[in-house]
DNA sequence: GCCTTGGCTGAGCAAGTGCTGAGTGGTCGG
DNA sequence: CCGACCACTCAGCACTTGCTCAGCCAAGGC
């Protein structure tokens, strides 16, 4: 499932297109200022973000800025008010890779995040690799070496999950949150007998173990 | 600036990107056979290889595993002909970190180009080190010398602390601050087992002490 | 050299955490 | 309609971890 974040002071804009993303099938964040959407950028990992221009405190332009420092290549969408358009170039030169004037068409809007999430798709590389450890996200497939693993489609999300950031602690509710998505109201006990199916299915030719458990903080995908 | 290696026996594809990767603002080294493209690599230090799989001497394969008993980790792009998902997978088991296929699309190579580069750039470790003590904040991992050391996660937590306040006296309240949180109201003796537990582990090859005691003040971490 | 005080240590306990096997309900293809 | 498979739940177990405590040791003042 694709997350995306959206940062606008204005609440009705925020529940408007909570709604309607969520119901297009992405999970959706909402924060109301600059320093909550950057401290929630940097916690969910979103795959896009839309960034309303005019905001009291740390403006959009800032955000930009500074979300840009932390991923270069995060698409993001800026929200303009109608009839502003030095705003929108201004956007635009700091690194907005579109933008949406208000009032919003949803239909517009839509349009250009799946364009942009496609484009940004199609930069994503399509092999992952750990050790002897590989998967192609485009052929859905998954080796150990010379070994073929057959993996579930969850099992398959948990693991891109893993091999996206290597050696990167992440707890089971980032897991949970990344894998399974904001509506998943279950036990996190579902995260631990997942890992224990992947590490079955990823050591049963007698590999070493690549995701590990660090008690009290989570696993981390790691050789040794 | 980045430096990127195209190893190509067609002049015209080495010129074509050559030209383009320049103007992207890349230093671009190109070589004419699979010899001259690995003394490059050993002379130029690239950042990223782009290799085609078909050239008569050594082939695209071989070239590849070389590069990799070098530097296991140089990001490397195989081009492969139109029709040839045999040579593909052929290279992604090898190790190729992603493939482009011919004819190319500069736009999506250069899409990959800066998607891998960046993702090479993202798993540089965050790593605190002082003396011969190393530890990896992301990944979870401490290390003396070459000595793999296993902390639980309060410990860990701990030496954290002190890892960000090298050569600072800590008292025991404001350690219990930083690693147990406010919430805690237990005596700080805690401290006191904990820095004992850690000295343990950090001095059990026989190494000299780094978590010093001022009595009557605190701890420091620093060397002698 | 003795006493006080602060720090060190080993043992022990209770709660928490993660692992696991079994089991349930739902879905899909044959 | 049945069987296979998948996502998920649950409860019990084993082990680790965090913490306490009491006694001991060492440093520094007198």
């Amino acid at each position: 499932m694709q997350r995306i974040l959206v940062i606008d002071d204005d609440p009705s804009v925020g529940n408007f297109l909570k709604r309607g993303l969520s119901y297009e099938g992405y999970a959706v964040d909402v924060a109301e200022s600059g320093e909550v959407g950057l401290s929630k950028a940097r916690e969910k990992y979103p795959d896009l973000v839309i960034l309303d221009v005019m905001m009291p405190g740390i403006d959009g332009l800032e955000v930009l800025k500074r979300l840009r420092t932390a991923d270069e290549k995060l698409p993001v969408i800026m929200l303009t008010a109608k009839d502003a358009p030095e705003d929108q170039i201004k956007g635009l030169n700091t690194g907005a890779d579109d933008y949406v004037s208000k009032p919003i068409s949803f239909e517009v809007l839509l349009a250009r995040i799946r364009s942009l999430l496609r484009r940004h798709r199609a930069e994503a590389p399509h092999v992952l690799r750990l050790a002897d450890l590989e998967m192609n996200t485009q052929a859905f497939t998954v080796r150990r070496g010379p070994r073929e693993i057959t993996l579930t489609s969850l099992e398959f999300r948990l693991l891109q999950a893993f091999m996206e950031n290597p050696n990167r602690v992440m707890n089971k509710h980032l897991l949970l949150d990344r894998v399974w998505g904001t509506d998943f109201f279950g036990d996190a006990n579902v995260v631990e007998v997942y890992v224990k199916q992947l590490r079955q299915k990823l050591e049963a030719g007698g590999e070493p173990r690549l995701i590990q458990t660090i008690r009290g903080a989570g696993y981390v995908l790691r050789e040794k």
